[in-house]
DNA sequence: GCCGTTTTCGGCCCGACTGTTTTCAGTCG
């Protein structure tokens, strides 16, 4: 049993709790859970380590806790869960992930209504039974219906830093078979889509057949939806599909093109070969029966008279015009950050010290980093006050004097995340904003005023002068929550007047500016930062997907404020 | 159920919104 698994039901255990009122310790479990899936390390392993005392020595987890995590490891079972949900018997991970549907909701809905899962929910809730019931009202039906719509519509797609790891351990499981030369993901995922609805894989053998074997016989896969010589499709348990495509060398690049898409992206170019008189399929370009290129992309771009485009453009949203006139923006690349401008600490919500936090930065190569906490308007998260943020101020000194002591050039900047309030004033007094390196600001509450209220909200926010940047400007979570009601154009000019940095957050569920207000930005001339808003070391490599971002809405090097040296963007900051 | 520079018991992030209600329960961040 893996983090994944234990820290699910410790989750589902945390809901139970909740509908007996006992929320102190539903919080516990709640606790360990985050902890469970944001580490680096197996219960498993450090159970095998160390035994039941080593399991102590998580963080959140005594000796309660402890012995549950045992009785998992060993039997895969949980006696306490199981009596839990034999109590009130429903789909946890389905109703949970309704917006609005919390633990006392969900109760009502089964006590009253046998509702266990999403189809007796939308069945009680066309029904109308669901307003009738103490408590609940036409209102809370129609929500119901309506969130349950929102999830139907989104669940299909995963994240693309869900689908990234296991995607590139499948391409290394093939690649390592002695009987493949090359292997890649292709489709969304090579695109970096945000959200990615299948899998595709191409892979290059002269002897397709075991490879195939290999691919259906996967231990993630629940059902082969088809098997051939050449082409596989499998389902896999987590409900997504996968294909995989086996193409011979000299068609490599014909191949990945046609398997990288966007399908309107490769429309496009077949026309440009029609016009041309030629013909352009997975296997080639054709000029008759001979074929003129197809072993790389970039000779089929060049072929057809183009500038090579990189995955990341292929949405037919201009990429075709911009390389016939060779004018492609030389994109941002992925290793081009210095540094990350938005890092929280265990001070507020992280799970990491500020030295800790530093040494994992500095190991993947950044320069430095801006500890970006919450404030106090955010409670939740034991958000800082004047004092405790000058508290910490001075141990990011302390630290810096450390690393400086071990010959290290990292530095360790002062920031905040400071929370916008209703009236577009700041959380924290300009006297404490006017001291910090670089100055964060957020929306993290009343999400649905009107539109021109959020957006005057914001403007008033971003017109402080002690403010550098905004960050994920519109709220929103994939799959989760659209984005809030604001003018994000008015929103671009003000940033553009006042000088103002607007964040694109790389946690996978964010991707917050998306590409198309990326875009507008670098049209603008407003600059944008790349930051990862990590809660835990583990989160530091997200701005893999803030990039991609990047990429996906035209950013170059120099759009992008921590591309540049520490000193430029600090000068240029206002 | 966990935890400890106010400490081994009594706290535990809490403010605001929504939708139901006439003062609050549930949910969210």
């Amino acid at each position: 049993m893996n983090n994944k698994e234990i820290a699910d039901i410790f989750q589902e255990i945390a809901v139970y709790l909740e509908m007996e009122d006992d929320s102190f310790r539903a919080k516990a479990y709640e606790k360990v859970a985050g902890i469970l899936e944001d580490s680096s390390e197996e219960a498993g392993d450090i159970y095998k380590k160390g035994g039941l005392k080593a399991l102590e020595d998580i963080p959140g987890v005594g000796v309660s806790i402890a012995e549950k995590m045992e009785e998992l490891l060993k039997t895969g079972k949980l006696k306490y869960y199981e009596q839990l949900k034999k109590k009130t018997p429903v789909d946890l991970g389905q109703l949970k992930s309704i917006e609005g549907l919390g633990a006392k909701t969900i109760k009502t809905l089964y006590k009253k209504l046998k509702v266990r899962n999403l189809n007796d929910l939308e069945k009680a809730a066309k029904q109308g039974k669901i307003k009738n019931l103490e408590g609940f009202g036409e209102k809370s039906e129609e929500n119901i219906l309506k969130n349950l719509e929102f999830s139907k519509k989104s669940s299909q797609r995963f994240l693309l830093g869900q689908i990234i790891p296991l995607a590139r351990e499948i391409e290394l499981r093939l690649k390592e078979m002695k009987e493949v030369k090359n292997a890649v993901a292709c489709g969304s995922v090579r695109r970096k889509k945000e959200t990615i609805g299948d899998l595709d894989f191409l892979v290059i053998s002269n002897n397709p057949k075991p490879v195939m074997e290999m691919f259906v016989s996967m231990p993630e896969v629940s059902r082969i939806l088809a098997q051939g010589q050449t082409k596989s499709s499998v389902r896999f348990k987590n409900e997504m599909d996968a294909d995989i495509r086996i193409v011979p060398e000299e068609s490599y690049g014909a191949a990945l093109c046609y398997f990288t898409g966007s399908k309107d992206h490769n429309i496009a170019l077949r026309e440009i070969a029609i016009k041309k008189g030629w013909k352009l399929n997975e296997y080639g370009l054709f000029k008759g029966d001979k074929m003129i290129a197809g072993k790389t992309e970039e000779e089929i771009y060049e072929k057809l008279g183009m500038d090579y485009i990189e995955p990341e453009l292929r949405e037919m949203t201009g990429e075709i015009e911009a390389s016939l006139a060779h004018k492609l923006p030389k994109l941002i690349n992925y290793g081009d950050l210095e540094g990350d401008l938005h890092v929280h600490t265990d001070a507020t919500d992280g799970n990491n010290t500020i030295e800790e936090m530093a040494r994992a930065a500095m190991a993947l190569g950044m320069k430095y980093i801006v500890i970006a906490d919450h404030t106090k308007r955010l409670a939740m998260t034991r958000g800082l006050d004047e004092k405790r943020i000058q508290q910490q101020w001075k141990e990011i000194d302390l630290v810096n004097k450390k690393l400086a002591a071990g010959d290290s050039k990292f530095v360790i900047l002062k920031g905040t995340e400071c929370d916008i309030l209703k009236d577009g004033s700041l959380d924290l007094p300009d006297k404490i904003l006017s001291k910090l390196d670089i100055v964060s600001v957020s929306v993290h509450s009343l999400f649905n005023l009107p539109e021109k209220e959020q957006t005057e909200r914001i403007k008033k926010a971003i017109s402080n002068s002690n403010v550098n940047i905004l960050n994920h400007p519109t709220g929103r979570m994939i799959n989760k929550r659209d984005a809030y009601a604001v003018d994000m154009d008015e929103i671009i000019r003000h940033a553009k007047k006042t000088g103002t940095v607007l964040e694109i957050n790389s946690f996978p569920d964010r991707l917050d500016l998306k590409d198309e207000y990326i875009k507008k930005c670098v049209e603008a001339g407003v600059k944008l930062s790349i930051s990862t808003d990590s809660h835990s070391v583990q989160h530091l490599p997200f701005s893999e997907y803030g990039i991609a971002q990047a990429r996906r809405g035209w950013a170059t090097k120099n759009d992008v404020i921590n591309a540049w040296p520490l000193e430029k963007m600090l000068k240029m900051l206002k």
